[in-house]
DNA sequence: CTGTTAGCGCCTTCAT
DNA sequence: ATGAAGGCGCTAACAG
């Protein structure tokens, strides 16, 4: 089933037919009607791979991400396929496990896909080979998540949320506020929450104590153990979500009541957060519209031939969500005897 | 950069070049190594497009999943993203959510991208507009999770999952078990699930009792004024993790302690289960093998030119995770009071 | 406003 | 074992 079947049902040749469907405004309405109904009479697809292979165009967005199993990516990857889906966009999601060697081969198998743009969040934005790749091939791209002067992103300030966060606890009551965090080398996004959190303490005097554990390994063990001393933290704010929960974990498993003993808020706001018990405070992302916008940004450029620049950069909007885990202002701990 | 440009730097023809890349053994391996050579001198790339319009084999995979929101499907589809990975197909996913006018959207979008194959969940695998449409296109799918004879699936056995589970909670004890469910009607693998519970029950001569919700809704609310009744179940049994979730929050709302007053247990083995306290027991199902082997059926049925049949389904096998929120036994409750 | 035509890059008979 | 050539379905000049 081909444009030429369509043009002969239609009695008009194919080139007719073809901008019926790219320029309708360049065919009469009449023969645009016939052909509509030829089409459809006929159940006729357009074949994309031919419109790819003559115009250079595929019409498909690279998604490089860097887990589904962090459910702030899994809702990112839901709004970047709805918002494609409006568009005639279709994606091509990859995952690199945090993996610079995985970020690589995705980024080459998605160039070897030729997909016309790429929505992907690095390690680090400042110095990332796998962004100097698309960059030298010339591919489109938008950040979502990191933020960096030089790069089209779509993100919120995580610096300025954190920063907030941290000025409410203090103002709460609380000093002894502790910062919970993957390795900081591994993730430029965890490294500007923690300046965030760095400014507020530091205005405050308050000391700052950051507890970094090695991506990936659970890190309850470490924090138990912090929680149980004497001089624990009053709360923990912690870099994202999944984080936050094996800090909630630790609280329990250390003794501690949640948000009696211990203050937690967590970062990204996924979903699942909600329905925790105590439900889990955090500053929440709009994931699903960082997706779209991405898309947004990255189908505008390509449909104008142009790349998003960094001017083009979105700062959304966060939100704390000022859930359970969060106490309402802190009530200074028994001492020495937790629980 | 084309096979043009690799065959005359190889000195052969463009023939002799495809034939290297395709068929190596039809070629001596002197001029395949030279074309190898060629090849990635210049960077050469095959262009995809170009093969697809030849072979009208697009080497792409369409994923229909009900949402990402749940992370069972966010799991699943990253294990079909990294077995599509090494197979040389790439995805194509779209999702549902749960609504049947969606994933009808869904499947045309994805015929009109010309997928080789599609893997795909519905709603009711015996009876599903979505699956009548690929097979009546010819199209080779695959279902994940949903378990029907005539169809192709790869899955595990709820109805068994779930009847050795209340039969182990029956031997721990525990005599009222509730299961809580999602709308049955719109799930086939819910209500297998629940014909296990039923089984298991029946043979027991306990009283069964199904807490249904309306999908999507929190129900935490429904739950907790069950729980808080006096002849409260002592167990619950979940369609899915999800609803565990809210479960353990509704229990939590009720002044139960899990486990000592309450035993819960989910489904799907979702992996932040473990990470929650108390940590969610789970019928786990290997989530992201079921994608692995969802794409090998599929990838394999296709290369041979074949679509899946009913008889290569595969059943996997599932574990009970019995984490903390699964008492060890049963002790009788102090009647009337809870807490 | 519509038709004719020349490829886009590749695979695949058919010859040799 | 290799080469020559046709055509997959479509778009974009170029004519008319």
């Amino acid at each position: 089933m081909s444009i030429i079947a369509v043009a002969q049902r239609a009695g008009v040749s194919i080139a007719t037919v073809s901008r019926a469907f790219n320029s309708p405004d360049l065919v009469m309405p009449a023969t645009r009607h016939a052909i509509e109904a030829a089409a459809d009479a006929l159940g006729y697809v357009p074949n994309l791979s031919a419109r790819t292979l003559r115009t250079s165009r595929s019409h498909t967005l690279g998604v490089l991400l860097p887990t589904l199993y962090n459910p702030v990516f899994a809702e990112c990857l839901a709004g970047i396929a709805a918002a494609a889906a409006g568009t005639g966009f279709s994606i091509l999601p990859a995952t690199t496990d945090y993996d610079e060697r995985r970020e690589q081969q995705g980024a080459r198998a998605l160039l070897a896909r030729a997909v016309d743009g790429v929505i992907l969040t690095v390690a680090n934005a400042a110095d990332s080979a796998t962004l100097d790749h698309f960059k030298r091939a010339g591919v489109p791209y938008v950040l979502a998540y990191n933020r960096h002067a030089d790069h089209p992103c779509v993100s919120v300030d995580g610096r300025a949320a954190m920063r907030e966060l941290v000025e409410r606890l203090l103002r709460d009551g609380h000093r002894r506020i502790a910062m919970f965090s993957g390795t900081l080398a591994a993730s430029d996004r965890a490294r500007q929450r923690f300046e965030g959190y760095e400014q507020a303490m530091q205005a405050s005097g308050c000391e700052r104590e950051l507890i970094e554990v090695p991506f990936v390994v659970s890190a309850v063990d470490t924090l138990v153990e912090r929680l149980r001393a004497p001089q624990r933290p009053t709360a923990v704010v912690c870099s994202n979500d999944l984080l936050a929960v094996r800090c909630l974990r630790a609280a329990a498993l250390a003794g501690l009541a949640v948000p009696r003993d211990l203050s937690v808020v967590g970062f990204d706001g996924i979903g699942i957060g909600a329905d925790l018990s105590p439900s889990l405070a955090s500053i929440a992302q709009p994931n699903e519209r960082i997706g779209h916008e991405c898309v947004r940004l990255l189908v505008d450029a390509i449909e104008r031939s142009e790349r998003p620049c960094a001017a083009d950069s979105l700062t959304l909007a966060h939100e704390l969500r000022a859930l359970e885990s969060l106490g309402p202002v802190f009530r200074k701990p028994t001492p020495g005897v937790p629980r």
